[in-house]
RNA sequence: CGGGGCGUAGCGCAGCCCGGCAGCGCACCGCGUUUGGGACGCGGGGGUCGGAGGUUCAAAUCCUCUCGCCCCGACCA
């Protein structure tokens, strides 16, 4: 491609709204244009780059039995009408309604027309397994998108579906995808760790997200350095600290004025905040049938401790779960600022196991002023769930070895789930068994998108003048540079090197040298050739990679076979990254 | 949804307090010079100042409403 055909734009300036070096980087560089919040024309360059990996997605799935298909984005409301989803999911999802008055939705994701496929197609034990999967558009209206293309509301993602007939399938097809992803991530030289996650709104038995490790990452996760174990925050576990034991003592309300919150409160009455029980109240949603109702959540964690929203909800199967307000917490009957499960009737108070197991906290009197002493799970109080429902923090003992725990920040890349039949048997997806018994299909989802993949290769490699891409997924492998006096061969050289099958930009602009090199570094293409007058008078032309300082000159005869020596070492480099992975579920 | 910030030429910004010709740099077009790390000279094009309403002789500027974008939080397959 010459650059002067070429539809593209760089800028000198970054961006105002872009604060993330991909995000910055990728507009500067003429990779992408904004139309909205969220919302990203991809230009002629990033789609060369989509395309590559997205050639990979489909080479690594393909490889472990995947079959290519396309589904539609544009869905009658129906299939999410039976498997409840069009109401248990809320306004992230696009509706919209046809001339015919009928509900409509822009898919979010592809488990409802799959298990669709399914009933009208499978029918017996002998068709399974299988796996299909295609790479297409989705969107979900994301309340807040960020950093670029880092979190979008309209994107495309390689969505794969594994069909078995029974669980053992489904581990297999499961394992097979854990391997792939690895497979996908290194073949486009971006380190990932994959790590159990909270199945959420999916359902299922068994989830993992692959993250790219980066602080810019909106995920945290806990990790120990010693053993390895790595988990999302959401789901993180941790060794509960030795409870000291000690004899139960009397309850005994003592006034506590203005000691409202557990810092005051530690303060007021001279112990530390781990001898409080903290109160926090959530307004949950339930669903019941197609029907939501909200119901008051009233967790207790102690006073030191965060509590950890995901374990709750999934402590008590809600939707979703929001702060309460005051007059819902009054309603029930207790004192912001001063509450505590004791004495209270018909509310759901789940309990954390560290509260119920620590003698003589210091809890709210239910009266504003005055608090408990030596509050005691199971005498002075019950619970309707006593859970793990404490957030995993830095330093918090590592559940396998008891190491302090590190905090990281990471990007979601990938995930992996193991379904079951939650949508196969909401639509009477069934198959016959040998015994000729009706089944639901077993089903696996697995993601990744391709635009984030990108912005996080983009995050990966660079530096401050530009994108440095990986030979495996830059839009072009070399980037001549015509200056005064070698435009003629440079036009020579790029047409041998697309002869000899090279991805080539020619820079044949009627630019300064120092915009075209600057341009160059921006786009971030692996193998730069110079090609002017001066190192043409010596017989030579200068190479340089765009990831090192150094260049090299070489004879003009040479540089064909040079570069693609030079193509074939860094694509080596990157091959030689993928690796067996062992499978780990703990 | 809560908090904060910003909307003026393609991009980056000044002007707004204190109302009075809509500006600067880059980019773009023409001519000439220049050509190994973001060249120079001369000439030029491009704006309903996000939108609506109000106050005023007069509004980019003051007031009200509204839309959009960014950041933090909430949320999130």
């Amino acid at each position: 491609m010459k650059m002067s055909d070429l539809f593209f734009q760089t800028l000198r300036e970054v961006p105002a709204d872009a604060e993330v070096a991909s995000h910055q980087l990728l507009v500067r560089a003429g990779f992408i244009k904004q139309l909205g919040a969220g919302i990203y024309s991809v230009l002629p360059l990033s789609k060369r780059s989509l395309n590559k990996i997205e050639n990979i997605m489909r080479d690594e799935i393909n490889a472990i039995g995947g079959q290519e298909l396309s589904m539609p984005v544009v869905n009658p409301a129906e299939v999410w009408k039976e498997t409840n989803r069009y109401y248990e999911i809320g306004s992230e999802m696009g509706r919209f309604k046809d001339r015919k008055d009928a509900d409509m939705v822009l898919a979010m994701t592809h488990e409802e027309v799959v298990a669709d496929l399914v009933r009208k197609m499978i029918h017996s034990y002998k068709q399974l397994p299988k796996l299909v999967y295609h790479i297409q558009t989705k969107f979900r209206d994301d309340p807040r998108p960020r950093a670029g293309l880092i979190r979008v509301r309209e994107f495309t993602m390689k969505d794969s579906y594994s069909l078995d007939l029974d669980e053992e399938g489904l581990d297999k097809q499961y394992k097979a995808h854990y391997q792939a992803y690895f497979n996908i991530f290194n073949r486009c030289d971006l380190p990932s760790a994959a790590v159990l996650s909270d199945v959420g709104m999916m359902g299922g038995s068994m989830a993992h997200e692959y993250m790219y490790l980066t602080p810019i990452g909106e995920d945290t996760l806990l990790i120990c350095n010693d053993c390895g174990y790595m988990a999302n925050r959401q789901i993180a576990l941790f060794q509960q600290p030795e409870i000291t034991e000690e004899p139960l003592g009397e309850l005994e309300k003592v006034a506590t004025p203005g000691a409202a919150t557990i810092a005051d409160l530690a303060e007021f009455l001279k112990i530390p905040e781990s001898k409080t029980a903290k109160a926090v109240f959530m307004m949950g949603t339930f669903t019941e049938g197609t029907e939501d109702h909200e119901k008051l959540v009233f967790a207790v964690v102690r006073g030191d401790l965060e509590l950890n929203e995901t374990k709750l909800v999934n402590a008590v199967k809600a939707k979703e779960l929001r702060p309460a307000q005051d007059d819902e917490i009054a309603a029930v009957g207790a004192s912001p600022g001063y509450a505590s499960p004791i004495g209270l009737k018909d509310v759901l108070v789940v309990v954390d196991e560290l509260v119920a197991k620590s003698p003589n906290l210091v809890s709210g009197a239910n009266e504003e002023g005055f608090h408990y002493l030596n509050v005691n799970y199971g005498r002075d109080f019950e619970a309707s769930i006593v859970a793990d429902i404490t957030a995993a923090e830095k330093d918090f003992a590592c559940i396998n070895c008891g190491n302090a725990l590190d905090e990281k920040r990471g990007v979601e890349i990938g995930n992996i789930f193991k379904l079951g039949t939650k949508y196969t048997e909401a639509l009477g997806a069934n198959f016959l068994d040998k015994n000729g018994k009706a089944q639901p299909v077993i089903m696996g989802s697995y993601g990744i998108g391709s635009g984030r993949l990108l912005a996080c290769i983009a995050e990966e490699h660079h530096d401050e003048h530009g994108l440095i891409w990986p030979i495996t997924i830059a839009p072009y492998q070399v980037h001549i540079v015509a200056l005064k006096g070698g435009e003629e061969k440079a036009a020579e050289v790029y047409q041998q090197l697309e002869e000899a099958g090279l991805e080539v930009l020619l820079d044949d602009r009627s630019e300064s040298p120092g915009v075209k090199f600057n341009d160059a570094d921006l786009i971030g293409v692996p193998i730069r050739l110079t090609i002017g007058k001066r190192s043409l008078e010596k017989g030579e032309i200068e190479l340089k990679l765009r990831r090192d300082a150094d260049r090299s000159a070489v004879p003009v005869d040479e540089i064909i076979s040079n570069v693609l020596a030079i193509k074939d070492t860094l694509l080596a480099e990157v091959h030689k990254k993928v690796v067996e992975v062992p499978f780990k579920a703990e």
